[in-house]
DNA sequence: ACCCTTCATGTAACCGGTTACATGAGCCTC
DNA sequence: GAGGCTCATGTAACCGGTTACATGAAGGGT
């Protein structure tokens, strides 16, 4: 038997359906008695009402589309946890779309969401700015994240890469440190891009000595590309990698050439992955969680009528830990 | 201006919403000379179809709900992966739901999905049975993953931690190891119930002696009871572990104590988290994404109406590391 | 007794699609 | 040239809710 409808519900408890709806959200005007009928047609009935009709009639949906590129498991489970955290609060579920393509494929994912969810969250690191534009449904309210460009058209967030890889340049710096190693991400990567020029002004300004190695976010290409500078036999005395997993690669090149961290070589990554805890890395730590938090704000923000075009810069922050100074706490 | 509509379009190329229906679905009896004045109409009003409404006529959303527990980063990002790479190749959406409480909140939970979504896979390891079966909204299929019971009533998915138990006992016993640790996890966790049964009977049938402490799956947990232990003069020379988590902390308390692993104790823990890896941890892998995977392909059976009410156990995998063996191959 | 208000309830249109059925044009056949 | 067929297209009901407006009963005031 096909489930129970509200008109079933009207029949059984011999009233019309807009006596049942108006029951069933609460609406003032029913007495206690018909109130009862209702409620108990609906128990035995077991209807529960259909969402989808209701947020059609409504033009209100209560859902909040992501869509979301490939990502790799923490960074993945964390902007979407903070962004869950954010909007069931505020009774909003959340439908998620990967994003694995560009171009037909895109618009596709995104038009998809259209009609099911009342705003879009995108994240889209590998579109270009007209692409992206062109392929967002008309008059969806959406927040970009760490997206390329379109910063005047829609509200956006940021990482602000330039302020994080410019505070461990500036730690080094500190510390004494005279020839700084940078393990840069791939090309195409818009963060691995900003950190590798940060990087560049930074010590530049500092006078410091300072060279960059290519790497692919990978710890292996981090392994590789310093194993291969030492048996050049270049000297340096610290590395900054564009994240965590080349880093911890790069340590395992020092230990096998019996260099000692921090004592000839100081280290920091960015990103603040759990192990980078365990094995004692300095680091950059990003707020996944709160980057998807802020998202959900500012969108609920649009959606509740306050039109928003800014653009929101997150500062992440510098964690200190023994790859770089022995004095810093333990943890 | 509000979205424009499919009367908007039929207007615009002058034919009616049935035939920009057939020609956007793409039916054969609409002539070429129609089709191309309804893709410019189209492309004209920026229309993109309404997919609430659509489903709404079809009874049919494309979407699959995902209702699952508060679950720490590896295993969520994980589970939800696995799922989407189903999912979205055969074109359906996830539609996140966390259901965070029990009772009357889960019951919300469960309902706001009616007429979302297809189908549903639920994840609710605090559940009771009967709460469970109460919650669902009737007619809506749902497969469920690592619930206390319920088997007989709906598909399900169960992690297979007995065997995974039985595996690092027997391996233990194979290299000679005399008495057994268990750290075992919190009692009303149901994996830790399993983990914790399955080594007891274990040891009993390789009649070797073995011991169970209290731990609740955090590595502090882990490091305490076995440094309580080693103050206590205990002899033992190997550990279970429930998590790895819990490993950690035994190795630390190892270290703190001067005893070498695995010469001395080996140790092996559960899950293979990717810090386990990195520390040379003997572990148990379970192939989360797989039970995601698993999941939705099910649930597209049923969808597919393929009835089916078995309950299917997944085998998880000894990875043997240094931490009990050094002839272990190196990763 | 009459009119006006208040209030619970019903009727029916609407949200934006899909689709069964009706329509009518064009062609073929005998 | 009448009847029958195919085929593109239009009309309108329907999916399951919400809600503006209509209705009619009860109560209050004079």
């Amino acid at each position: 038997m096909p489930d129970a409808t509200i008109r079933d519900v009207a029949k059984r408890a011999q009233v019309s359906v807009a006596t049942v709806s108006r029951a069933l959200n609460g609406l003032e005007n029913v007495s206690e008695h018909t109130r009862t009928k209702v409620a108990d047609a609906v128990r035995e009935l077991g209807y529960v009402p259909h969402a989808g009709a209701r947020s059609l009639s409504l033009a209100r949906t209560g859902a909040i589309g992501v869509v979301l590129p490939d990502l790799h498991g923490e960074f993945f489970s964390e902007i979407v946890r903070g962004m869950d955290r954010e909007a069931s609060q505020h009774g909003y579920l959340l439908l998620l779309s990967n994003m694995h393509a560009g171009g037909e494929q895109a618009r596709l994912a995104l038009h998809a969401m259209r009609g099911r969810v009342d705003g879009l969250i995108v994240m889209a690191p590998h579109l270009g700015a007209a692409e992206l534009t062109a392929a967002l449904p008309p008059a969806l309210p959406a927040v970009l994240i760490n997206t390329r460009s379109d910063r005047e058209q829609h509200p956006s967030i940021h990482l602000d890469n330039r302020a994080g890889a410019r505070a461990v340049v500036d730690h080094l710096v500190a510390l004494g440190r005279k020839r700084i190693i940078h393990l840069a991400g791939p090309a195409q990567n818009i963060d691995a891009l900003e950190r590798r020029a940060a990087f560049r002004s930074a010590a530049d300004a500092h006078g410091v000595s300072h060279e960059i190695l290519e790497g692919d976010f990978e710890e292996q290409s981090g392994e590789t590309a310093i194993a291969a500078l030492i048996a050049k036999g270049t000297e340096f005395d610290a590395i900054f990698a564009a994240n965590d997993n080349m880093a911890i690669g790069a340590l395992q090149a020092l230990r096998a050439a019996g260099l000692r961290v921090p004592e000839d070589v100081a280290i920091a990554g960015f990103d603040d992955i759990p192990l980078a805890r365990h094995i004692g890395l300095s680091t950059v730590r990003v707020r996944i969680a709160e980057l998807g938090e802020r998202a959900i704000v500012r969108l609920r923000a649009m959606l509740s009528g306050r039109p928003d075009h800014s653009d929101e810069l997150h500062a992440p922050e510098l964690v200190v830990r023994s790859s770089s100074d022995l004095r810093a706490p333990r943890t």
